[in-house]
DNA sequence: CATGAATGAGGATTCATTCAT
DNA sequence: GATGAATGAATCCTCATTCAT
């Protein structure tokens, strides 16, 4: 009831709109955004139905809000360390590959499944998530391989046809972790197939080349 | 009014079943299961609401019909193939991707990103399509590498984790297709792409492994 | 195929109506109106659900025919077997009840559960069966009880009050046995209720009147 | 705005309930179970429809919740009059009778009609009706007869024949009120009728015995 | 005549959103 | 601010009715 009393409040308060922006897309990401209800997203965080509404209008703003607090800032923070990074391009290659399974352990991976699902409904997210998200991060890959082969390092290939090779496998994981990994004793070790994948991306898969 | 005038109808009826699930395949995987309008399938289908119902019982026995008709006969094709090459295992490497390609064009494509989405709300269909197809495809695969290792043709890696770097990509590929892909100028063609993805598979993205 | 030969398709043909009828009012008497589906009434009698609209053009044109098909020959019967007595008001009494509990064996008896079940439904309905079939029973009953006071056989009643007294029970009994009847044990003889209440109406529940 | 204010807000809520109950209770005594709309259900209560389903879950629910606030309470009543009363059987069965009377004014005697019309399709309801409450009246009435032939107030009867000859005019009162009575001008006057009952069940109709 | 596939209006049910407290 | 009771638009599903064969 004094000042400090006040001060979890106050906290709780400030951090609401987080927190239900994490149980919405724990949910959004299970059972999709037209199959979750409201009423559940609110019992996961704590709160009220009505509580929602007083910070998310609708609950296609709650969807934004949920993808915007997503990939981002991860992206700028792999930005900056490829713009600091001195090494050879495969070191650096391996670094992000290093990178992004610590990503894959996060719940932000739920994300990509969450936009795939509904770009057909939300065009403007696409779009969105498409020219802001995907488009710098090609570039970024894109950047990264024309570097190392001007260097000599890499073989000479179109960078941008290059990209699925690099980044599907790292999906595919992030993808069956959300979805098929739920429900069967397949079991896919993260580390294991980051490791073989990136041999073979960079050694080649034939014995001898 | 003869033997062939009652061909069109009988013709018609026999294909309804399947007219039905393409439209709604389209929808489905264009929205989402929940967002889906059964109205809209109809439409789509060019038959009215109610007769959706004298060939699926509810919306959830279309979904399952839709799944059905999916990617195990494809999966088929390729086991024989697969029994039935005697060259080497790149070279069957080689082919399966070519496959994968044309499947690319088709709409089965769709089928990954429903199962994806909707793994969540159908964890039979999920367990099933990992069971059924998943594993399958994957002790295809384990199959080939190992056989390509125990002949000395491939170098010795974890055929199971080596999985998601031949599989990723044209994983990715399909979704994008059907999500991203349809809202952005960002370009990925598919053929250029699958075939920088052998040349690295196969041998490597470093300049001298 | 000859003339012998259509002769049963004929006396089918002929038979359809009442057929399907009969089909009806087991259905209708045993889930009410609404909810029985036509297609359970054309399957019970044999036929196709089209076949159903050559001869009724709406479901409630059925159930008129239901009804039609009911009670009046019946007590037509009773009112010429009245007519033709010449014995007692008591022995009058008895052998109408004797006559009614022959009815209680008949599928007749679903008929006043329908006309109660749907008299809201269907008004029009309720007046002619009240004005056809209860006033004219009512008056039927009125005028023997009357008649019996006036000769002395009974004592001074109002009749149109006695009415539920003599009818109340064989009601009774024919409801219990479309409804509760079909759901418990409890046994109700309608030959031992029919006889004690004869007897208790005529002579009386007290020791000594 | 005080203690006051909040009251009528806390009345209704708890009332809705029954507000809802008892406006199913009219119109599925009128219309059926399956002929009444949800909607007039919640336009007769006053609420919408969706206010329906925060109280009943489904519409049979709600039917069940109908019947339960139903003739049990009454039927206690009766118990306990019985088992305090100390005059002879022929009064006891008259007070019973006047009882009767008064329940008849009761918007319970729509609830016979119900169970009626729906046993067919709600075979566990009837069964619980059957047993619940047809049952025990029964009990109770045959306990009264028994106990008045043993000390000679009744004729030796079978108790449990007997028992439609004092009900069977009471249910064709109720059940008349709630569907023929509606719709013609036949006038059946339940005071007149019980009397008239009560005189002829206990001295009967013949003029000297 | 008979059939049963096709139709679409009607009704139960769900859930995003509002608002009095 | 927070709540949760109330709302009603939206959608799945049923079934009386039609009609081409």
């Amino acid at each position: 009831m004094q000042a400090t009393g006040s001060q979890p409040r106050r906290r709780r308060k400030d951090a609401r709109p987080s927190e239900i922006a994490d149980a919405a897309l724990a949910l959004f990401s299970e059972r999709g955004f037209a199959a979750t209800r409201l009423e559940d997203v609110a019992l996961r965080a704590g709160v009220s139905k009505g509580t929602l509404y007083l910070y998310f209008p609708t609950k296609e703003d709650l969807f934004r809000a949920v993808l915007r607090q997503g990939l981002l800032p991860n992206l700028e923070a792999m930005e900056q360390a490829v713009a600091a990074h001195h090494g050879s391009t495969p070191d650096l290659l391996r670094q992000i590959a290093t990178h992004l399974l610590v990503v894959l352990d996060t719940d932000l991976t739920a994300i990509p499944k969450l936009v795939l699902a509904e770009s057909g409904n939300f065009p403007a997210i696409a779009r969105l998530y498409a020219d802001e998200v995907v488009k710098r991060a090609m570039a970024l890959l894109t950047g990264i391989l024309r570097r190392g082969i001007e260097r000599g390092e890499l073989r000479p290939v179109d960078p941008q046809s290059a990209i699925p090779s690099f980044i599907g496998p790292f999906l595919m994981m992030a993808l069956w972790k959300h979805s098929l990994g739920q429900h069967t004793e397949i079991a896919l070790n993260p580390k294991a197939v980051m490791e073989t994948h990136m041999d073979l991306l960079l050694h080649g898969l034939e014995s001898r080349s």
